[in-house]
DNA sequence: TTATATTTGTGTTGATAATACACAAAATAT
DNA sequence: ATATTTTGTGTATTATCAACACAAATATAA
């Protein structure tokens, strides 16, 4: 019982990035063609022939935003079939995040528009790409308590604040500043720079940056990394 | 630039059950057809036209081998280029539990033979199967000590000790009995029953089982199942 | 220039949860 | 009847979490 399959394979990407003092965002970009013409959807595309899906998301990325990716990571697959109106097409999404010194966006030639959304102001999107955004932004949330991927949201150096205000903010959960800050240092995967945050009204906040390395060996003998709150 | 896309989509299930005293094993099938024919591999097949990703796991699973499924989940979706030989396949895989009361194999007329094999006596599996193994299982140790997905690899009725070996076994560390059987009973998840294992040599064991309806209600208040180890 | 507002930086204490630890009771097998 | 296996249970110590407030450094406004 041989049955001709006809079914079409797309990637499509949730990538967020995040902007001092709580906001998230997300890249969009607005179609070009039917269906769902002049909606904004997340970026993405059909998987090429010869190349593998992260691959393909790389690609679509590139040439529809021009941003670069800081982190990436399968998020879930999509397949419903009726989910595109033309036919079945089944989409591998993927989960990204982008710090914000490369945020700028430059589309290719392939150019439709693409552009930033912060997270609670989206417009309607494209196709069953709101459930997507949904089940990612449900992600962050998770992974920010068991994965040190905030840092993937900031620059390199960042006064020790920025992080405080992305957890309140993505979790939309207050914090105790003392019993994060000592939590986070008893871990000992943030180094200390001699450089100082400049603007801001306030006293100023020594830079610190993420110790990938000090990470990756603490993990080797069994650490666990976990933010819990109130 | 558009491109003619030929691409097939398969799903594969990886299908846990455990057996008293430690013995975790997965269902494979032997292929009946090139490539790999006579080789063991995952439960699984091309999609359908108009039937959903989960829908054609629990299709291919009832052909092939028969047995009821517990708990399914989405896992992962493989798509190197070259994982098929033939043509171009990307597989959705998923994540399955069976109860050892409804383990039995019946395989349809469909049916190449389906066998259930010890997780550390596998046999070669073709394709990329072993990875997709090797990923759910690390996905059920991990789950296991956040969601109470064990009781999915029990009967319904089990004495409690059945949960300590199937911890104990499947994470492959040892456990103070007194300390998790308190930690367990805190969670109020487990009810008592009033009959007694009956076999075995040793003291008799009550009966419990697992209180979905209460489980449910508690995690709407915000409640948090973690199973931590030594 | 003085006062006000904003943000950073820091310790201690009490409450709660995790860990370490051992032996008697009930059954089966010898 | 004796040995073996498995179940069932409590306490004391230690580590972690949670609650809590104020001074120092700068920018802004009066």
């Amino acid at each position: 019982m041989s049955v001709k399959q006809d079914i079409k394979v797309a990637v499509d990407a949730v990538v967020f990035g995040y902007e001092s003092k709580g906001n998230l965002s997300i890249l969009l970009i607005k179609r070009g063609i039917e269906p769902f013409k002049n909606s904004w959807a997340l970026p993405g595309g059909l998987v090429l022939e010869n190349e593998s899906l992260e691959d393909a998301v790389k690609r679509e990325l590139k040439e529809e935003t021009g941003v670069t990716i800081d982190y990436l990571e399968q998020l879930y697959s999509f397949g419903k079939p009726n989910r595109d109106p033309r036919n079945r097409v089944i989409s591998i999404s993927y989960f990204g995040l982008v710090k914000p010194n490369h945020f700028t966006i430059k589309a290719d030639t392939d150019a439709q528009e693409a552009q930033w959304f912060s997270v609670d102001n989206l417009p309607n999107l494209a196709f069953d790409h709101q459930t997507i955004f949904e089940m990612a932004k449900s992600r962050l949330q998770s992974k920010l308590t068991y994965q040190p991927i905030g840092f993937d949201l900031l620059n390199k150096e960042f006064p020790f604040s920025d992080l405080e205000h992305l957890y309140t903010s993505i979790l939309e959960k207050e914090i105790d500043r003392r019993n994060f800050r000592k939590k986070i240092m008893s871990y000992g995967i943030l180094e200390e720079t001699n450089k100082m945050s400049q603007k801001g009204s306030g006293r100023p906040a020594k830079l610190f940056k993420f110790n990938t390395t000090k990470y990756d060996s603490l993990l080797k003998e069994g650490f666990h990394f976990e933010i819990k709150f109130v």
